[in-house]
DNA sequence: GCGCGGCTTGCGTACTTGCGCAAGTGATGA
DNA sequence: TCATCACTTGCGCAAGTACGCAAGCCGCGC
């Protein structure tokens, strides 16, 4: 199997920093869209109702976390999630807290 | 089915909730050492590394956000998981991580 | 009752975060 | 080239967080 668990003190800091980046329910929103598809930034924005630049600092919270990439598309910017298993942890989340 | 993915306003925010729960290394050591049975709060600080009352704090966010429960045995506390869940929950955040 | 070990709570401090707003960058079209 | 649209970055503020330390609470044994 890929994942033994090991559970080592840099995965758990790593694992941390990936819930920080999914703690903030407009981050949960974005991975949500996102897992229909790539969106712009300006698209995003609209859809969880918060302002360009803030949206713009959201994800730049998930891409340091390692959830999603960028891509340029003519004059906008397209985002997509890196590993769908990232809407499997939403969805996880989800459940638990249920 | 269980799980349909409505994914409401508030269902989010509980989930942002849980994840900002587990969004510290420190907690996800617990919720790791509790996915194998109940511990008292002083064995969990000494296995993590952390003042008594720290441990303490940590184990109240995690109790706050739904995750453990506590029961008295004698004059010590120990806490255990509510959902086992969480368990996968954690190994899926170390796998996205990965 | 009394002290003691096990936990919790309160308090102060240093640090991080989410947000709005203004300014900067970059590509597109006139 | 210049104006415009899409996005990013810098800044300041209010709010929240982790931690250590001291004090309080609570069962248990003496």
């Amino acid at each position: 199997m890929v994942t033994a668990p090991p559970s080592t003190d840099v995965s758990r800091l790593h694992a941390a920093a990936v819930a920080r980046a999914l703690s903030d329910p407009k981050r949960l929103c974005v991975v949500e869209k996102l897992g229909a598809g790539e969106r712009s930034v300006s698209e995003l924005s609209r859809d969880v109702g918060c302002q360009v630049p803030n949206m713009s600092q959201h994800l730049a919270v998930l891409r340091a976390a390692g959830l999603v990439a960028s891509r340029r598309e003519g004059s906008t910017v397209r985002y997509r999630l890196v590993d769908p298993r990232v809407l499997d942890a939403c969805r996880l989340l989800q459940q638990v807290a249920g």
